[in-house]
DNA sequence: GATAATCGCTGACAATAGTCAGATAAACTG
DNA sequence: CAGTTTATCTGACTATTGTCAGCGATTATC
């Protein structure tokens, strides 16, 4: 059985390896050699010191340099010293470098639209690819503050409140739960974390300043195809990080019993379970956590 | 929301790229240029004529001479001319290129190991990798004719069983039912097909010779990642063949209407409902075509 | 403030991959 | 059987990628 397995895994690898020839080959489609392609794409995803650019694309220090004097005389790239050390340069898309960039996204794009628009199901590929994306980009999980109000933080709410509407008997009606205010959860105050994985937010928690000497912990979620790997803990982790930072030495959190995954971490990782102390209608169990 | 989906897409894209660096690179963990390799491991694959390799491949006829000679050289590999069209030459794997084979696969399985044991939800994981193996491997399935009771119709069979039994009211017990005999579905007399996709079986179907001037069509599943996407079709468009090219002129099958969509494609696709004509238990739709 | 370490650069190669124009032999076509 | 096509191979290049040693300039260390 478990030859089965590997017999599956590699299934999925070669059938990939084998897709993915073309995704390769359209950083091609611009007419540029797979290295200075690469060093070019690598700049459009933000990344803007040499070094973070060797390590990332894994090619020798002399071959970068001259990817990047190419691309300096193509006029795509621009380079200056770094302000705070003078040895190391920070590359920069020039306004064609960006167009160019651009036109490379359209076409992932397209090869994108292509092969969902190819399969009768994409509901349940794209499920699928979540689940493998997520497994196999967990060492390159990145947070963001991000306002309360930021397109991708609303889309992970709504993904929770659905969920809390499925799960609870009652259902779940924002407006009737204690929502907080934006101000509360933005620094100084407060925060709104988002966990990402490339561009794709994949967990958010907020932390609710008060003035009652404790901070409180809302909305805590962590996208269904990431569960059970241990994501929370560092979702929490990171969270409580940023308590710290912004003074704060209580946490507070209400939740429902319902929530088994979620009170039994909280047992398990220092919380003490309090008295009730908000009188939102949907919670049934309240924590405290010193930091 | 459809541009969230080819963000999606993209991601995962991404991570698996990433991630396949890894296992490109393993290829070059024999120490052998990527080109070298990749030519022994087709030949590995069973690809034997030049053309078919140079087309998988996606090389030059020049480059894959160069290939080909120094992997003689090594004494890894032997090319003959071809029986049939002496212009062509076939190349074949020696002991020692089996071999260093062999230790390319073990290395690849333990890769393969490596990313199931890292996955705190293996069997999660493998569903979406055999998802997206499937949906991106559609192209390359392939067909091939063996025993009943070869382990790979077994694993199928079993797999079938085991979802009758709970789609049943009744669950489903093999021995109850009509279990053709194994010489009925083997040549002349029937067959039993396999759907594969790579190395694994993804589909079967068994062709049952009687001596009442039909054949039956029995067992016929495909695994549940690859529903819902025309494979049905072609399984039963190869069986037919199949059926045609051992003289056979009239199928017959029996199913249940609590298999809808079974029942759905035979209406849709030329079968017309007959009386029962066989004792089974389970069954209570029967179904004729004439070819 | 001398010494060591780091960063990016250049030069000099070596290895690998890709391309094209014939050459040769075999097979197909009428 | 002459002419054409096909499959493979060789030679001659070019393009791309990978590697190493050493050079200045700058920063860290003691």
């Amino acid at each position: 059985m478990l030859t089965d397995q590997i017999a599956r895994t590699r299934r999925f690898y070669r059938a990939v390896t084998a897709e993915s020839g073309a995704l390769d080959s359209s950083y091609l489609g611009l007419g540029r050699p797979l290295g200075p392609a690469r060093v070019l794409n690598a700049i459009g995803q933000g990344m803007e010191e040499l070094d973070q650019i060797r390590n990332y694309l894994r090619i020798d220090s002399a071959q970068l340099s001259r990817y990047l004097r190419g691309l300096e005389d193509e006029g795509l790239v621009t380079t200056r010293i770094s302000g705070s050390d003078s040895r190391c340069r920070i590359a920069t898309l020039t306004d064609a470098g960006a167009e160019e960039i651009r036109s490379y996204e359209r076409l992932s794009d397209e090869q994108a639209s292509t092969v969902l628009a190819r399969h009768p199901r994409p509901k349940a590929l794209l499920d699928a690819m979540d689940l493998v994306a997520i497994a196999f980009g967990l060492d390159r999980t990145r947070y963001e503050i991000v306002s309360p109000s930021d397109p991708r933080a609303q889309a992970c709410l709504n993904a929770f409140y659905t969920e809390l509407s499925q799960r609870f008997e009652r259902g779940f009606d924002v407006a009737k739960s204690c929502d907080p205010d934006h101000a509360d959860m933005t620094p100084p105050r407060g925060a709104f974390l988002l966990m990402m994985l490339d561009r794709l937010p994949i967990g958010c928690a907020g932390l609710k300043g008060t003035d009652h000497g404790y901070a409180e912990i809302k909305r805590m979620w962590i996208t269904p195809a990431a569960r059970g790997m241990g994501l929370t803990h560092r979702l929490m982790a990171e969270i409580e990080d940023k308590a710290r930072a912004l003074g704060i030495n209580t946490l507070r959190l209400d939740t429902n019993s319902i929530l088994t995954e979620a009170c039994a971490y909280y047992r398990k990782h220092g919380w003490t379970e309090i008295e009730r102390f908000n009188p939102d209608p949907y919670p049934d169990l309240f924590f405290e956590k010193k930091l």
